[in-house]
DNA sequence: GTAGGGTTAG
């Protein structure tokens, strides 16, 4: 039998050094080869490898018969590149390996996923005539599935003269690990029509994951059928196929079923209840969940593993439960299962949501073991509690350490971004993202629409819309709100009507969007007619998020009783954001009355937050009125309400530049100050009177205005026109609403320093140009 | 067979 030539000069060095002198504990007396054979077979089934080997050793001129013994113990738990060694000195002592040699030493490649090896072994068995074996086939194609080489896999099975469910099932299993539905569903119906075959337990477990993951309900149900029929649930294999069904079901959200095939279930392990757990947390039914996890505890704590604490732990996060998941940490202490990876995320994820970043910090330090998912974990965190430049130091971080970040990573970083209202460092993400390979994956496009609208560029955002393959329902929605916060309410309906004409169904999130567009746009009547279609021709209920948005859109618009009476109209208890809505309406058209009514009624609700002292307090300086707005300012004192800073912030280069209200920090401020001085004087000549009605303290006229001149929002411009070519646009951002002062004293520095202005306050965008705002005041 | 980080709204 010729095998390939070149194999010799490869493995002689491996196969030299494991041909040493026996030693060890095996017996020294003289056997003949039979004895000797009969000891090594001994010794394996005893599972003593180290033994075993040494038997092997002293087998004189051993034959592939005695090679197969061993290379086979070694391919059934490793170590499997033992297996290859012996593999090699077979061929180097020119033993030929025969039918049951190939498929156990494929086996140990195919765990090693040593496709190099596997392939020589292929080109062998192919030499030796034997490649089309069942078993020599079976084990190919496994070894080729696994690295999703299924060109070479599919040519196997091609040249099978017979197949059976082994090797069916080989490609199925290749075909539903990576995801590939199509060719799945296609095999498994082949291997019926023209394979003749019944599935058996293997396929279908093969195939459930694959039906639950592209929640195929219909297609799972007969296969559930399918098993019943066969008794496929009757057998040893139960807990396999229940689980797999139970999860099919869940994944499906359909938890009844799910429920029914659990308590059907004779046996259950701890994959059955995480199962079941994690369908109720996938549902977002927590508390269910919880309970289930208790249920599982009092059932058996044999059951408590990595996976059912990790979905306990997400209902903890969920419900912001900190005291339950502290518990379940020390459980997991206790357990010995704190060192899993899975569930040290898990926990990291908890106390990152939970805002606690210290100790979510100190846990990703203690942890030996990083991944991706970890890294991710303490980004989103910082994000989301709103430190997004501590998430772009956790992003280098990963960068250093060589973990690479993937469409998560992205999909968290790129809204920090946004945060900052960080165009340059936007634009290096976006970048990131094309070297990545991941420039057209949806949910990445959709946090670029959303980063790039909140920088000020909504042309670019456009951009990245019309140019994704593949649109879902928070693509339009982001983009619809986007055009919401530019003002662009007309833009905003096109493209919602765009939307419908494309067979995409709004949801309820469009909705908010869509009126919050409309109500930015000063455009009450449309606001007001897709408030009704949406109600009566998409049958959605509003949601308390529908009602702010409506009173808003009223309110500002100048119509403060219809406002009024459409929150007593509402099904719903308006909260504190409803009333909010119409308390900042009564600012911006100064009716106290009204005003002083809504305050009573948001303090009866205890306000959370601060923003409506803030707005309450202004409404009365704005009247002039400044014991009462004193009054207010104590209350919220009393009730331990801060109000946040006022904060703006400029990107220059790259830089980001942040101020607060008088900041003499900045190295350039002497700089700042005497240019604002100069735009004052500028301005002053244009006609521009300073509004003290917007100052809250009841200073002297004149320092009131100094009050007024150095807000935040006016030095960083002032920076912003001291640093960039005229040609630029000043892009700022404000971590709270622009004042009425700082909104026309920008109109008229568009004006005397031929600048285009952006600022991007909490409520909007203001883009000012030529001594107009696109907001048209009305804001 | 189960599980951990993610995008839209006010």
């Amino acid at each position: 039998m010729g095998l390939p030539r070149g194999h010799l000069r490869s493995f002689s060095t491996a196969a030299v050094r494991l041909h040493r002198p026996p030693s060890g504990s095996i017996s020294h007396e003289v056997k003949d080869k039979k004895e000797w054979q009969l000891e090594l077979e001994q010794q394996i089934a005893r599972g003593q490898l180290a033994l075993a080997r040494q038997v092997f050793d002293r087998i004189p001129a051993p034959d592939a018969r005695v090679y197969n013994a061993l290379i086979r113990a070694y391919s059934w738990r490793g170590p499997f590149h033992a297996a290859i060694d012996l593999y090699r000195s077979m061929l180097y002592f020119r033993v030929p390996p025969n039918k049951y040699t190939f498929p156990f030493v494929l086996k140990a490649c195919s765990a090693l996923a040593d496709l190099r090896a596997g392939r020589t072994i292929h080109a062998h068995a192919a030499a030796a005539g034997l490649h089309t074996d069942l078993f020599v086939s079976a084990a190919l194609i496994d070894l080729y599935i696994r690295r999703a080489r299924f060109g070479p896999a599919a040519n196997v099975f091609a040249k099978m003269p017979t197949r059976d469910v082994v090797a069916w099932n080989a490609m199925l299993a290749g075909y539903a690990n990576h995801g590939m539905y199509h060719h799945a569903i296609a095999h498994f119906l082949d291997m019926q029509d023209r394979g003749g075959l019944r599935p058996n337990a293997s396929t279908l477990v093969s195939l459930l994951p694959l039906l639950a993951q592209h929640e195929a309900l219909f297609q799972g149900t007969s296969v559930h059928a399918y098993c019943l029929r066969a008794y496929l649930d009757q057998n040893e294999e139960q807990v396999l196929i229940g689980t797999a069904l139970l999860d099919m079901y869940a994944k499906c959200k359909h938890l009844v079923y799910a429920c029914r095939v659990f308590h059907g279930m004779p046996i259950r392990n701890e994959v059955t209840w995480s199962a079941l757990i994690g369908g109720f947390v996938l549902c977002d039914r927590m508390t269910e969940a919880f309970n289930l996890f208790k249920d599982m505890l009092v059932e058996g704590l044999c059951f408590l593993s990595a996976t059912s604490v990790a979905s306990a732990l997400r209902v903890c996060a969920s419900l912001a439960d900190l005291r339950m998941g502290t518990q379940l940490h020390a459980l997991l202490a206790k357990s010995g299962i704190h060192a899993d990876l899975t569930a040290g995320n898990s926990l990291l994820s908890m106390y990152a949501k939970a805002g606690l970043m210290n100790e979510a910090m100190m846990l990703f330090d203690e942890t030996a073991i990083k991944d991706t998912i970890s890294y991710g974990a303490l980004l989103s965190g910082y994000v989301q509690n709103g430190k997004a430049e501590e998430a772009f130091l956790v992003f280098k971080k990963m960068q250093a350490c060589n973990v690479q970040p993937d469409i998560a990573t992205m999909v968290s970083l790129i809204p920090a971004c946004s945060h900052l209202a960080a165009l340059q460092h936007g634009r290096c993400s976006h970048g990131s993202v094309i070297i990545r390979g991941l420039a057209l994956e949806t949910s990445i496009c959709n946090s670029l629409i959303d980063m790039y609208a909140k920088c000020g560029r909504i042309d670019l955002s456009r951009q990245v819309f019309d140019k994704m393959p593949a649109r879902d329902i928070v693509s339009w929605n982001t983009m619809i709100a986007g055009y919401g916060i530019h003002g662009l309410g007309k833009e905003a309906t096109t493209l919602f009507l765009g939307m419908k004409n494309q067979g995409f169904a709004p949801d309820d999130v469009t909705f908010i969007c869509l009126i919050a567009a409309c109500s930015h746009s000063g455009l009450v009547t449309e606001g007001k007619h897709w408030f009704d279609t949406m109600t009566h021709k998409y049958g959605i209920l509003p949601r308390m998020e529908h009602y702010i948005c409506m009173v808003d859109l009223l309110a500002r618009g100048g119509f403060l009783d219809e406002a009024y009476q459409f929150i007593q109209s509402m099904p719903l208890k308006a909260d504190v954001r409803v009333w909010g809505a119409l308390l900042g309406a009564c600012r911006i058209h100064k009716n106290i009355d009204l005003g002083k009514q809504v305050s009573r009624m948001i303090q009866k609700l205890g306000p959370e937050g601060t923003g409506n002292f803030v707005l309450l307090s202004n409404i009365f300086s704005a009247a002039g009125r400044f014991d009462e707005a004193a009054e207010v300012r104590i209350i919220q004192k009393v009730k331990g309400f801060k109000k946040s800073p006022g904060c703006s912030w400029i990107e220059i280069n790259g830089s980001l530049h942040a101020f607060v209200g008088g900041d003499q920090s900045h190295p350039c401020s002497p700089d700042i100050y005497h240019e604002l001085d100069n735009i004052l004087v500028d301005i002053k000549k244009l006609g521009y009177q300073a509004d003290t009605n917007f100052v809250l303290q009841d200073l002297e006229e004149e320092e009131k205005q100094k009050a007024l001149l150095y807000h935040s929002e006016k030095l960083a411009i002032a920076f912003g026109v001291l640093s960039l070519n005229e040609d630029k646009t000043i892009f700022v951002t404000k971590n709270i609403r622009v004042c009425g002062d700082c909104h026309t004293a920008i109109k008229y520095m568009t004006l005397v320093r031929n600048r285009t202005i952006i600022v991007r306050d909490a409520n909007r965008f203001h883009h000012c140009k030529n001594g107009q705002c696109s907001c048209g005041d009305f804001w």
